[in-house]
DNA sequence: TATTAGCACTACCCCCTAATGAGTGCTAAT
DNA sequence: ATTAGCACTCATTAGGGGGTAGTGCTAATA
């Protein structure tokens, strides 16, 4: 820390808050940083600066933003680079997603309508297309179960214990499980009690329907009724929830021709953590609860693999319901700026996609 | 080529066939390459040889062995290194798959049976597995939908111009598209297509039916009958062919961190192989048309950008039909011999496994 | 008082060199 | 036919020097 000479007073930002030119010299190390992935000296800044500063005047900020925790050196004749502080504060200065470049604009576009796929195709597609724009590493969640009403349930026997259950919601989202039951069950029958299960859930959201199920169980008005009690008991099973959340990956191998990243030491954390998932998919469903683009940098993250990278996410949804999210996960060095758009726009595309083909 | 002084003949192997001793060595080195991945002296190998051989002399077999295109020198002054052509000689010479330490075998089993996991999670199951045990890439091809045989179809109507058809074959897989139509029908005429379409097709395989169908859209006489002749029409959108044949790929990091592929330069075209997929399923496709385990070395991989690999395939099968192969992208340096089992046990243990759910 | 120029100092990086060592091919001896 | 010996090659490593980009400090300056 700089000391102002016999007062003991401490530099120009006692006050632990930073003046306007110091954060321009972060914002400017920052940006240089993130484009040349190499320490910042102050004489290189100095001329890419666009206030007209000194060298020496540099220096004597960069080292008070070391000392605030924003700039650390390698070694004590290198440049600085920043710490996750810093980017932090790079992001809270930044405005809402900037417009993105038209010409970019025009590849983000997603065909799958045309071809007639489902959702999770809409969404192999969007996350590729994001990873192909970024060059990193690309996650998207699939649509919760819980929250999305039921279009139809379809009941088919399999075997003499094994039941097919096809849930199909009204996002769009086809879901398949088998159940195991004791009884054998003709198909017949199986149609009945699926018609049934139509009839009464339709439009209703897996979790209510799991709720109205279970209330059901408990009243036993309906055990004089052969079908209706079939129909709630295997309805039951069909409707538990069992899903544990599933996400789409794309775009890993990026991260491995990233400058950032060349040691690849670093990059295997990152890796380990897209094996585990659940780490990942804590920060979606995370994002999930609020609008917008939420970015978590480094040590911010919960998770120790995280630690060595950052995490920019959307979520997208449908006409009525948050769906799911969809994100970057890269370098903490990353380009924040025109990936937050990136991401922004590819979300909004997404849910405008979703939206239209849904119809709901 | 090591020529007898005076009498121009060739050396020991003139009739480009290997004698015993000279198989021995090539043995030898292939083996220590596969361990150390690093160019074979003569020195180094008379000591690791089973013969008691001295350098010299391992050096004049080795020159012969260069000569014939087995051994390679990265510089004049190097060891040796095994060309394509060697493994190749080297997997020959291997007798079939040798048993799997009781140990690992412990290791490889496939717990979704119990949690009534469709086809696919068991194959998302074993290509995580066989690429757990053996730290390279694995990759797993779908069952083919057209040899499959049909369980049953349903037709949901998901909005007035489009019809949500789910396919569900007896080898469990559950497959849907959606299909556009002009007209507008009520989900109960649905309905009935649907189950006119399953009474007329069930067990057959989606090949047949395709085949018939068009038979009978060329036969005029339905034409006149309003719901076969929706019945056809629908169906023929339904079964037509468009899933262009999937995969499963996991482990796809492990590559990165294998010491063989530590230039990032070598790793890029087998990425892109996995981007584009073809390639890979090609040769997936190729090996499900014979039984056993099938080795792709290198070179003679037509796709360029595999020709830095080799690939280790094994079909599996449920009851009836091979459905498709399972199979280790790794470098072409791999250890053959325990890879190559655990292929063929993985594929085995798959094949009971999708056999045991499907009661097919 | 804030800024800047000047200066000594640091540590990495790059290049050159020399030494090392593992490996080869050839030849002559066994 | 095999092997010991020898000269040679070439990658790798370690060490040394110059260059460079950076720092912190101090004193001069506006």
């Amino acid at each position: 820390m700089r000391i102002k000479t016999g007062t003991g007073k401490k530099g120009v930002l006692e006050n632990l808050v930073l003046n306007e030119r110091a954060q321009l010299v972060l914002q400017s190390i920052i940006e240089n940083y993130i484009q040349s992935s190499e320490p910042i000296g102050s004489r290189t800044l100095s001329k890419s600066i666009a206030a007209t500063l000194s060298p020496a005047t540099i220096r004597n900020i960069m080292s008070d933003l070391a000392e605030l925790g924003y700039l650390i050196q390698t070694h004590t004749s290198a440049g600085r680079v920043p710490t996750d502080k810093a980017y932090r504060f790079y992001v809270n200065s930044l405005s809402s997603p900037t417009s993105i470049p038209e010409q970019i604009k025009q590849k983000i576009s997603l065909t799958s309508t045309e071809q007639g796929l489902q959702v999770e195709g809409i969404l192999a597609e969007a996350v590729r297309l994001l990873a192909d724009l970024t060059k990193f590493a690309c996650v998207v969640s699939t649509p919760k179960a819980s929250v999305s009403r039921l279009q139809r349930i379809e009941l088919i026997k399999i075997s003499e214990d094994r039941i097919l259950v096809i849930l199909v919601t009204k996002a769009g989202v086809v879901r398949d499980k088998i159940i195991f039951v004791k009884e054998s069950h003709s198909q017949e029958f199986l149609n009945s009690v699926a018609a049934f299960l139509n009839d009464e859930f339709e439009d209703h959201s897996m979790q209510e329907i799991r709720e109205q199920i279970h209330q059901s169980l408990v009243d036993d008005r309906n055990r004089y009724h052969d079908l209706l009690a079939h129909a709630v008991r295997l309805g039951k099973k069909a409707f538990e929830l069992n899903n544990p959340g599933e996400m789409l990956i794309d775009g890993q191998m990026n991260l491995l021709l990233d400058s950032h990243f060349h040691e690849q030491s670093s990059v295997r954390p990152i890796i380990d953590a897209f094996d585990q998932k659940n780490a990942i998919l804590k920060i979606l469903d995370d994002s999930m609860k609020h609008k917008g683009v939420h970015i978590f940098i480094g040590i911010e993250n919960d998770s120790k693999q995280l630690q060595g990278c950052s995490l920019i996410t959307a979520s997208y949804h449908n006409k009525q319901n948050v769906l799911g999210s969809i994100g970057v996960v890269g370098p903490t060095s990353m380009d924040y700026k025109s990936i937050i758009s990136m991401v922004d726009y590819t979300a909004k595309i997404l849910s405008k996609t979703i939206t239209e083909q849904s119809y709901d």
